[in-house]
DNA sequence: AGCACGCCGACT
DNA sequence: GTCGGCGTGCTC
């Protein structure tokens, strides 16, 4: 503890007060200061959970940043009420990378706190009311109105209240004012309760008293007495059925979980009786919420071409930091990666690999799990916050040394990281969009390796454009790995016209004839048929067939889409919800139907087309429970599904040997997205889908619907040409200065009133225009969905150059020119969002 | 972000 | 008249 102080202080043996800087969980660009009171001085360090009151009555846990001696000058600190931990919950490592993250992604340190800690380790306080012990209301001098005698009747069997249950209570909407004039009648006081939020699973156990389970005569003489208490007797008997204390009387120290006997069938009831008659005792422990799971598979035996690439990742790591594995779909990545985390784990240093949110509830889980059992951690979005602190306290304790996770498991505490896996490195959703810190995971975790000295494997069979050209400038390592495993053949792909059908007419329900033979093959071949569907631009909506009237947001400037389930229209971006009207509001016409190629219409159309199949449907809305996915994927493994329709989720994770038909719809919507990144997202979605089709022996087929056959990324993604793709792309973006060769900064301007949204981007803009660095600026401009919650968007993108620091000398003047900005009268109210790298 | 203080409309 | 709407400013 002593070299947080540094070794310059002395704290035992100075006069001087002890403060520390800490970060609070609340978007202000500040740490705060705070007083150490002398009898915490020794039980505080950085990483420490302290208890502050922030604000007026605010209670809130922050993190201790900084120890120091420095008084601050312009106020007074307030002391550290309660230090919640004996031991640091976050290092200072994953502090220095707080830090830096704050500054890179321009947000705020609390809002990375936020995003890093578990809610279950933030605990905050919740004001309450309670009856004032010494008031009497005869006594009283003040008259109470009729609302606060309500307060004060239900304070008479409820003991405390919180805000809101006083606003529900009253039906009124701020309960602040008669809160205040029963304080002043000194009717209640008002006090601040902090709410422990994380709760160990406990566990009821069951075992002998002393002396039945050492002594036999005293066991045979109980049986005797309960020989007429049959369901007591059953009870003793199942307990010596599963705890043989005849042979093992020091088994029964550890008892015998309650719910064995509930669950097969005995009541509470008898065993609360031998409880009470002294023959059983029950008692409590805490465990864990993830089962023990031990390793079962002990040698991975790798392939001549895997074990090259091994060879090659550790020759290039002798030199380089990071690596980029290019491995198409089905090379055997996962065995790979399983021989590095071995032997970085029996190096004593911790593993971190990081997964696309849906690959994580997949085969590839328990495949790790059989590989490293309870040593490992998985966290999950799906996961409770429960579940979320036991793996941070699970990293922390050392019980995980191997972590598998989505984005945010980049913020667990490790202290010692030897080697970082990102898989499927070019998914987008590694990328937080909302809210701040808008970080990439994949870019972060370069930084967290770099705190760590640890080696990073970005890996994918379609590289994101970025590490592509890292690697290809050198910057990482290379290593490509171009055999399937096992020697399963690539799909052979089809091309299948949209425009051509549909002008012979035989387009049926958006399927050409091709499709629609195919997919019959299949079904009579008793294989199974993926069809995937891009979700972007495709949300089904309503509309009047009489006048086009289209249903849209009232807060948001998007057209509402619909959901069969309910019969309901919703709001992507604010939640708003309403049911499809009966007429058009617009014309009275009752001619209201669904447009649009949602999954929901595909699995109709199919339906109609193919009456005899099981067809289901993967995607947010099928899969949203959490364990929804799992279920579907073992529905259509077991074979009692013969086509899945699916967005971007059916690319994932699904390797079944009797799908040998992956179509897809509509290639033409993912390839001409107004975006710079549509090329390279349909390559690698196209790819990524097609790798689903056929593997092991089986050939697989992929027919792809398109309106444009002849272009030439077609030809690329069917010779798997990835490389021309890239340089063809490539040129393109360096004329037109797209990343990688310039790093993009989004600025967006948010304002309830249009006018002064754009007025603020424009003057924004402008003082941007004035910053010297090399940049090219553009907008602003009217963001691409207009409207969100009833607040106007204006965007402007500058374009950095990607050497030098000319991006943290732009982010640095943007910081002030925002806080410029916030400031100016005329533009009361806006809300700027920095988005860095938004790709 | 929350939360308190302060200044204007629609109700007893 | 006041109740209560939300605009503005602060949090060590």
């Amino acid at each position: 503890m002593e070299s947080l102080f540094g070794d310059a202080y002395a704290p035992q043996d100075s006069k001087s007060n002890l403060y520390a800087d800490i970060i609070m969980p609340v978007p202000i660009p500040k740490m705060f200061t705070y007083k150490i009171p002398r009898n915490f001085a020794d039980e505080i360090g950085i990483g420490y959970r302290v208890i502050v009151q922030f604000g007026l009555k605010k209670v809130l846990t922050g993190i201790i940043a900084k120890v120091h001696q420095k008084a601050p000058k312009e106020y007074e600190a307030k002391p550290i009420l309660d230090v919640l931990d004996t031991f640091a919950t976050v290092n200072p490592l994953q502090i220095k990378f707080w830090v830096w993250m704050a500054e890179y992604y321009c947000c705020h340190i609390g809002e990375v706190m936020n995003a890093a800690l578990p809610s279950g380790l933030k605990l905050s306080s919740q004001s309450k009311i309670q009856l004032n012990p010494s008031y009497d209301s005869d006594q009283s001098p003040y008259p109470l109105d009729a609302r606060e005698e309500i307060i004060l009747q239900a304070l008479a069997s409820k003991k405390e209240l919180s805000y809101e249950e006083c606003e529900d209570l009253l039906g009124i909407k701020s309960i602040q004012g008669i809160i205040k004039s029963l304080i002043i009648k000194e009717a209640i006081l008002v006090f601040e309760k902090v709410m422990e939020k994380y709760s160990p699973k406990v566990e009821s156990r069951i075992r002998l008293c002393p002396p039945y389970f050492s002594d036999i005569k005293a066991l045979e003489s109980l049986f005797k007495e309960l020989a007429n208490k049959p369901k007591q007797e059953e009870i003793l008997l199942k307990y010596l059925q599963e705890i043989p204390i005849y042979q093992k009387p020091e088994l029964n120290i550890k008892g015998l979980d309650k719910k064995v006997f509930t669950d097969a069938g005995m009541t509470g009831s008898s065993i609360k009786t031998l409880i009470k008659n002294g023959v059983l005792e029950e008692y409590k422990i805490i465990i864990s919420r993830f089962e023990e799971m031990n390793a079962t598979e002990e040698k991975i035996i790798l392939s001549t071409e895997q074990d090259e690439a091994l060879q090659q990742i550790k020759t290039q790591f002798e030199e380089k930091n990071t690596l980029l594995l290019h491995g198409i779909t089905g090379s055997g990545k996962t065995e790979i990666y399983i021989q590095l985390i071995n032997e970085a784990l029996d190096s004593g240093s911790q593993v971190l690999l990081l997964l696309p949110e849906i690959a994580l509830t997949t085969h590839m889980v328990s495949r790790l799990r059989k590989v490293f059992g309870s040593k490992m951690g998985v966290y999950h979005s799906k996961y409770s916050d429960n579940e979320r602190v036991e793996v941070w306290n699970g990293v922390l304790s050392g019980k995980f040394s191997f972590v598998i996770g989505v984005r945010s498991s980049i913020f667990l505490p490790f202290d010692s990281l030897g080697l970082v896996i990102v898989d499927e490195e070019h998914e987008s959703s590694y990328k937080q969009y909302d809210p701040a810190p808008r970080f990439q995971a994949r870019d972060a975790v370069l930084m967290l390796a770099w705190l760590h000295q640890a080696k990073t494997i970005l890996g994918s069979a379609t590289p994101s454009f970025e590490s592509y050209y890292n690697s290809r400038t050198k910057k990482y390592g290379y290593v490509f790995l171009d055999k399937r495993y096992g020697g399963a053949s690539l799909p052979q792909y089809q091309l299948s016209d949209i425009l051509v059908d549909k002008k012979k007419n035989l387009l049926k329900l958006d399927f050409t004839r091709l499709m629609r033979e195919k997919i019959q093959e299949t079904l009579n071949k008793q294989e199974q048929v993926l069809i995937f569907q891009n979700r972007r631009g495709y949300a089904p909506y309503i509309a009047c067939d009489d006048c086009g009237w289209i249903p849209e947001c009232e807060h948001c400037d998007v057209s509402l889409t619909y959901h069969q389930f309910g019969e309901e229209m919703r709001c992507h971006y604010c939640g708003f919800k309403e049911k499809v009207p009966r007429v058009c509001p617009a014309c009275g016409s009752g001619k209201l139907g669904a447009v649009g190629l949602g999954t929901e219409r595909i699995e109709e159309s199919l339906s109609l087309l193919f009456p005899e199949a099981r067809v289901a449907r993967m995607d947010l809305d099928t899969t949203r429970s959490k364990y929804g996915y799992q279920r579907l994927l073992e529905e259509f493994g077991a074979g009692n599904i013969d086509i899945l329709v699916g967005t971007q989720m059916i690319t994932k994770g699904l390797d079944f040997e009797k799908v040998t038909l992956v179509g897809i719809l509509d290639a033409d919507r993912i390839l001409f997205f107004p975006d710079f990144r549509a090329g390279e997202r349909a390559f690698q979605q196209i790819t990524q889908v097609a790798g689903r089709a056929g593997r092991r022996e089986k050939q697989g087929t992929v027919i792809i619907q398109t309106r444009k056959p002849d272009q030439a990324i077609f030809g690329q993604v069917i010779s798997g040409d990835y490389k021309n793709f890239y340089l063809q792309e490539m040129a393109e973006r360096q004329r037109f200065f797209y990343p990688p060769f310039v790093k993009i900064i989004k600025i967006s301007t948010r304002h309830k009133d249009y006018k002064t949204a754009e007025k603020a981007a424009r003057h924004l803009h402008n003082l941007m225009g004035d910053i010297q660095v090399k940049k090219i600026l553009l907008g602003p401009e009217k963001g691409l969905v207009g409207k969100i919650k009833n607040q106007y968007i204006y965007e402007s993108f500058a374009k950095l150059d990607k050497s030098g620091n000319a991006q943290a000398h732009f982010k640095h003047e943007l910081q002030g020119l925002l806080m410029e900005m916030q400031a100016h009268k005329d533009f009361r109210g806006t809300r700027f969002v920095v988005d860095v790298d938004p790709y």
